[in-house]
DNA sequence: CCCTGCTCATGAAACGTTTCATGAACTCTG
DNA sequence: CAGAGTTCATGAAACGTTTCATGAGCAGGG
């Protein structure tokens, strides 16, 4: 069967190399040594295909080089989008990642936190959906797009000046009576700045508005049953629509058009995120576009940090409006 | 800093139990303990707030629950979603997942490997692009979609059976003159059988067909091409086409309604993957839907297995077909 | 009552690293 | 040339588990 059962270890190098395991270590660590002990050592690493063995160093250090990353699944673009790039950048500072999928289950979000301390990761990155989380205190710990205290460092898109952003756009486009839809307004999250960028920019733009925010658990129909209600003698009362997501203006694009309206020909719809389809076509929809890969630099460079009390318990990153969409014709 | 310094251990857990280590141990791993010790170490156990270190069974037991995964990225929601199942049924056996990119860098998977015997992962399900990929035989391999030899365990799609549904549906469909298309012909890969069984299926069906196989690197303006030398009098001369996937099924669609084309009314068009949009909506494109979960499970099985080499060498699962696209108006 | 066999707790060794105190071999300074 | 300082290899201890040989305690059979 599989493993080898005597694989050589540092002390056979030493042996091998007729210098002591200390010495080993520190060649292998890149640590001062003598010139030829150097070489008489990777020689007999070479002799013998020595493999390092991590659970040792693990043991002895406590530390893994392990981060984990806990989010609800990589099945939504933007969370496979986060993990990959999270993944990319740990992997340069020669970190692992520990991924867990909560599903959007509070309790998994508990249990894993509980497996990771007996997995003795050196760190936390987490996209929580429970509110009343409690953050450990003995491992470091970094939230994306969550605030919870500021103690614990939160990396997050500038949601409020995207919210300003996409009211702009549909200034420009002409619209005058818009609305903001969303789901999750039950988390005192960052992503709810999304709506207040926007009424703040809609109330100086002069533009009419309305904002519906539904619980994390309310089904999609309720945003159909608004869609409804706006409809007068066959038009639609709205000619503009900011959505929380990009998965949810996709959505409604697909009712609208089953309502028999045009996107945008008869209202614009503008969603949140930067989806694109199979990651590097063109954007799913009309969208303010998280800047995935700083968001990830940030969390990693945040959750490595030695001195964790240190980093802003807010970190806000740009955003930017590109237009999507699948091609009308 | 984090990490509380003098965390408890067994030993602590033994002496505050006035039990033996060894009693201790026994009780965590649920063997065989008098009722009055185990409650006793419980008790010990909860007044410590002791945890569990999965770093010193692993150096001893040589064991990590770990299994590495090696693939593309996450980008690419076929991807995605075999990450997502995989990862799933690692959890429901108490494993962890080791994840790592090759952004089909071939050298990265070489080094993947090595990185993942130092870490001493339990085993390896890979979703290569180096068809010259040395499997290492000191660790349980398992491939998706790849065939090497014999005796590493391949799972896959039933590809060809999946190439004979899409010629009988564009046959149903009433097309006569049919192509399928895709890249990656240089790998003696499982999903090159696609081709195959859309010939054979093809023959028997008595549809006229081709088929253009392009390198991987191939830029995608030759299918564009392909596409522009069957226009004659501004009419396609192809009524259905086939594509290796659904990503490229997805480009193929907007090049034609760049080009003026409708689909399905001009030119019917399936893809391979089954590829949904935001993962819960309906099908990207019309399909041939692998069973993700299933291949998922089977990897997991496999590359647990303790007699690997019982493993048939090639696992083929049940495709079907699904039809969706973005609702036309 | 002795012996055998069983159940089950004990104590110690082992896994492969890192790290630290020790000291050997030099070099430099006055 | 003696003493102080520097560089660098050594040997052993420690990290937190699992596992194994040992033996204590007890029940049953003759």
């Amino acid at each position: 069967m599989a493993k080898a059962k005597n694989a050589p270890t540092m002390a056979d190098v030493a042996r091998e190399a007729g210098v002591a395991l200390g010495t080993v270590s520190r060649v292998i660590n890149g640590q001062q040594v003598g010139e030829e002990f150097r070489r008489k050592v990777e020689e007999a690493i070479q002799r013998l295909g020595y493999q390092y063995n991590n659970s040792g160093r693990a043991l002895r250090t406590d530390r893994t080089n392990t981060i984990a990353l806990i989010i609800p699944n990589t099945i939504n673009p933007y969370f496979a989008l986060l993990v990959h790039h999270i993944n990319i950048e740990l992997e340069k500072r020669n970190y692992r990642m520990l991924l867990c999928f909560t599903k959007y289950d509070r309790d998994r979000e508990t249990e894993f936190i509980q497996m990771v301390r007996q997995n003795r990761a050196d760190g936390i990155i987490a996209l929580t959906y429970n509110p009343n989380l409690t953050i450990p205190d003995d491992i470091p710990f970094v939230t994306i797009d969550r605030f919870f205290s500021v103690s614990v460092p939160c990396i997050a898109a500038d949601n409020f000046g995207g919210g300003r952003i996409a009211a702009q756009k549909l200034a420009e486009f002409g619209c005058r009576k818009v609305a903001f839809l969303r789901t999750g307004s039950s988390l005192t999250n960052e992503p709810s700045k999304r709506k207040d960028g926007f009424v703040s920019a809609c109330v100086e733009l002069g533009l009419s508005f309305e904002v519906l925010a539904l619980e994390d658990e309310a089904p999609y129909s309720q945003f159909e049953d608004f869609l409804q209600e706006h409809v007068v003698d066959g038009k639609l009362s709205l000619d503009g629509l900011f959505l929380g997501t990009d998965m949810l203006a996709w959505q409604i694009i697909q009712s609208l058009q089953r309502m028999g309206f045009c996107v945008p020909e008869d209202v614009q719809v503008i969603g949140f995120d930067g989806i694109r389809m199979f990651g590097n076509q063109s954007y799913v929809v009309s969208t303010i576009v998280q800047p995935v890969q700083d968001i990830a630099e940030a969390c990693v460079s945040a959750v490595l940090s030695r001195h964790l009390s240190t980093i802003p318990s807010l970190i806000c990153l740009p955003v930017h409006y590109a237009s999507g969409g699948t091609t009308k014709e």
